[in-house]
RNA sequence: GGUGCGGUGGCUGAGUGGCCGAAAGCACUCGACUUGAAAUCGAGCAGGCCCGCAAGGGCCUCGGGGGUUCGAAUCCUCCCCGCACCGCCA
């Protein structure tokens, strides 16, 4: 969510903003409206309060008094006479209160309108971001291949041989199941098997281990099923309400409806949900690994084949969370690029760093790198039947500023904890480090050999039982 | 699924109608003492919002909504969440 006293100081930055990203149907100026019209209603409502509260102060133990002394009173007349100052005394405060009552309907009217219109504003790119429309005005950062390979050359003219899909990489060898895996979960899903299984336990392990081990995260498992309030505190919701698998509850009469985690970000990001974090506890440096889920609605008919796009997947995910600080945040978006990246070069995966124009970033991102693998596979087929290879998204690396954190509620205080410093609303970041399956795809794609099986990297061995090859 | 108990500040925990935004302890901050530290002593210390150039003032919040009352952390009501035991069970 963004900062209503910075809409207000600045409207035009949000306003370029939703341009930018192409959110042309929020309507900033309505907000504005409804922002100044609860401010005058509240501020009228607080003085009238105070005086209702001022007197009722005054009032108290004379009515008190006169309660006990109508209920001592010797003769009716003496106690109509009481009563009838108790009435009196107790009507000035109840005029008032008529009144409070009135601003309140007005601020119960305003409230939920604004907060819901807040939900929908979009965090405003960074000046840096390139501006463009949709994904293909991304801008390429760099590249990385392994040496004596390169994308732009055919994969035949360097290999020596016309490289297979990972379609029919997995079926030759027995990777994967997906007849059996419609059966059981219907379109877009699959069944691992064999050592399609153990390459897919072993590239996950392999990536959690690095996060944890040689860069310092904190390992931590996490709930993929959650409350509403999470999707909408780490900014998937409404924008995203679509894309989640939403288990109604309700409907059968228990507590109250959950949904199915696309990321393992939801869950990291909802540990410190609603909390005061000292300052010295931060970075939060997190990493899971958890199941994804995925409706993939609007993307019918899109990578219906193979690995790509299916509704479940493993995926391990770095989160930060740190101080509010632009520089900090920056710096934490590159180490934690550079993470994956380091990972992608072990396992020789020729890959690019796309910078996300606007049109791409989302509501919630200020900027986005994405990053894209090589698969051979992919791609046009020409006439002779090999397809020409293409890159495909297999990480995405977040800045946020503290979008994510204002939902949430996610507060740090400077200084010691509940000292006198300042409380602060956190920045926060995620960033893929490994989803599986899909990136198999690239991994069994470019390692494969002419005689048809697949080179395993080395640092993935020692997860294979010191296997050097599958098939 | 059954029964019982509970939800108060960063934490523990007192508080059953006004003296309570809230005792006490811990933690934390500052100061004194000390060569330094510990211990001790003194002071401070919830969050949010609104008005205001500021100084300052005000309002809201004791899980959430609604209600009773001149007045609610405290009483009533509905909901949410958590814990314990029993049953079932990976």
């Amino acid at each position: 969510m963004i900062d209503l006293k910075s809409l207000r100081e600045n409207p035009q930055r949000y306003k370029d903003g939703c341009l930018k990203k192409g959110f042309t149907a929020i309507d900033l100026d309505r907000i504005l409206r409804l922002d100044e019209q609860r401010r005058k209603a509240l501020t009228e409502m607080e003085s009238l309060r105070a005086e209702q509260k001022r007197i009722e102060k005054d009032l108290g133990p004379q009515i008190g008094k006169l309660q006990g002394a109508i209920k001592k009173a010797a003769g009716d007349d003496e106690r109509a006479t009481l009563t009838a100052e108790l009435d009196a005394m107790k009507a000035r405060p109840a005029a008032l209160k008529a009144q409070v009552t009135s601003f309140e309907q007005v601020l119960q009217e305003i409230d939920p309108q604004l907060h819901a219109l807040l939900l929908e504003v979009p965090l405003p790119p960074d000046a840096d971001v390139p501006v463009g429309a949709s994904a293909d005005d991304n801008v390429e950062i760099r590249r990385w291949n392994p040496p004596g390979f390169d994308p732009a050359k055919s994969f035949e003219a360097q290999r020596g041989f016309r490289p297979k899909s990972h379609i029919e990489i997995v079926r030759d060898l027995g990777l994967a199941d997906f007849e059996r895996g419609v059966k059981i979960g219907g379109t877009r899903h699959y069944v691992l098997t064999g050592d399609g299984m153990r390459l897919h336990q072993a590239v996950l392990r392999y990536a959690f281990d690095t996060m944890a081990n040689a860069h310092g995260f904190t390992p931590v498992s996490v709930p993929v099923i959650v409350r509403e309030e999470m999707m909408v505190g780490t900014g998937f919701f409404p924008a995203g309400r679509e894309q989640a698998y939403h288990i109604e509850e309700s409907k059968r009469g228990g507590g109250h409806d959950m949904f199915l985690t696309g990321t393992g970000e939801v869950g990291l990001m909802g540990l410190y949900q609603g909390e005061i974090i000292d300052e010295s506890r931060l970075p939060l440096k997190l990493v899971t690994l958890s199941t994804c889920f995925r409706r993939e609605a609007g993307a019918a008919g899109k990578d219906t084949a193979g690995l790509y796009r299916i509704h479940q997947f493993d995926k391990v995910e770095q989160v930060v969370i740190c101080r509010a600080d632009e520089q900090e945040s920056r710096r934490w978006h590159k180490d934690m690029i550079g993470f994956v990246e380091s990972i992608l070069r072990s396992l020789e995966i020729p890959h690019r760093l796309l910078q996300c124009c606007t049109g791409d970033l989302g509501p919630k991102n200020a900027d986005m790198i994405d990053i894209e693998s090589w698969m051979p596979g992919r791609g046009e087929v020409d006439a002779s039947g090999a397809p020409s290879g293409a890159y495909g998204e297999t990480h995405s690396a977040s800045r946020l500023y503290d979008y994510q954190c204002r939902r949430l509620n996610m507060r740090y205080r400077a200084g010691g904890d509940s000292g006198k410093g300042e409380t602060h609303v956190c920045h926060s970041l995620n960033n893929t480090v490994i989803a599986s399956p899909r990136v198999l795809i690239p991994l069994l794609e470019n390692h494969q050999t002419r005689d048809g099986r697949v080179r395993i990297p080395e640092v993935l061995r020692p997860a294979m039982n010191g296997q050097e090859f599958i098939g």
